[in-house]
DNA sequence: ACCCATTTTGCAACTTGTTGCATAATGAGG
DNA sequence: CCTCATTATGCAACAAGTTGCAAAATGGGT
């Protein structure tokens, strides 16, 4: 349920047509949440149905034409209302780990490798999310709203260094052994 | 794509029941990946129609009746397959930062305590897995398989380590400023 | 023998997210 | 003016995850 919520702060912060939200998805919003162009055109949908958002005033209301969306008073009030909604933490769902667990039973494989790009991955994004902080925030937040922003910032650094030191650490132990596969017993319980 | 792989990565680490696996979900596999039982009986089900699982002989095979699977060879043979295959890092999908950045446009209201919950739930889980460290691995890992694991939990560790990381940082940061309203404009654009 | 709380399994309806494709406008180049 | 790549919008089918509920077994008490 939070599509609709996190569409309707990227409208708030700027008017916009579904595919600019589309881009501004694969940048900033995207440290945190994605969604593809086909979720978010059937979402503003319902948003404006919902009487939560408007289209701006257009000459053609046709197909294939850029349709500009803005916030309505209602809209704004169910993002107050959601904002201050208690929600308990996501479990995460990361296939990776599970991946790694995996081949403790059926054996390492060909896992390292993708570990190693998963690494590389994880640290380009960290330094991406660095310079971002650097060339948009270069002396500290100006305003409440950037202060914020770059929170929500600072919040994607830290989850990237996590990755990126776990994978580290991984990518390390397992050089050591070479991937000898397991032998095919499916043994002993559960461990922790 | 993940489940029936978790699912037959604990099946074959230790042969259960549906009520089993879900028990099991909510622990060890559970740092990294949740299903609900329903869920989990559902997939079950697939498995074993695709020839990847079966259950255990059983006197009867009624409803309300516990019945346990096995990996059959079939089902080895894909977990080694996913193993191998590649897959880019999801992107993350989390509300919470997705909250703090509404509040920055429509104010920050009674965030502030939700912050402190989440910062306290995670540390919470955090000292939680490095008790599991602790009890469960107290020399060091034994087997190539508990190397895999702790490496996971260490995962669990890493990441939670991200976000009381964060959260502190933010709960100071929002301390500092009474949480005052912001102004109702939809102003200047998108940073970064 | 019977009742009742608990456990285990499961169905059905719904919501959310993904994939593949289609259609309309736009604008540059011939 | 026409073509063609690009951009913007959208439909439809599907896959995955969630919620609410219920039936069958189990294992006490009484």
């Amino acid at each position: 349920m939070s599509l609709p919520h996190a569409l309707l702060t990227a409208l708030l912060e700027k008017p916009s047509s579904g595919s600019e939200l589309t881009r501004r998805f694969d940048r900033s919003i995207g440290y945190f949440w994605s969604a593809t162009h086909q979720q978010i055109y059937r979402e503003l949908g319902k948003l404006e149905q919902a009487g939560l958002i408007r289209a701006l005033p257009s000459p053609v209301p046709t197909r294939g034409q850029r349709k500009e969306y803005e916030v309505l008073p209602e809209g704004r009030a169910e993002l107050r209302a959601w904002v201050d909604r208690r929600e308990d933490p996501r479990v995460s769902r990361d296939p990776l780990p599970l991946r790694l667990r995996a081949a403790g039973v059926v054996g390492v494989g060909d896992l390292l490798p993708e570990l190693v790009r998963h690494r590389d991955l994880h640290r380009a994004r960290l330094e991406e999310y660095r310079e971002f902080e650097r060339r948009d925030y270069p002396g500290g937040p100006r305003t409440e709203q950037e202060r914020v922003q770059l929170l929500v910032l600072r919040g994607g650094i830290d989850m990237e260094t996590g990755w990126v030191s776990w994978l580290t650490r991984a990518v390390e132990e397992l050089s050591g052994t070479a991937g000898a596969p397991e032998a095919g017993g499916s043994a002993d319980g559960d461990v922790s």
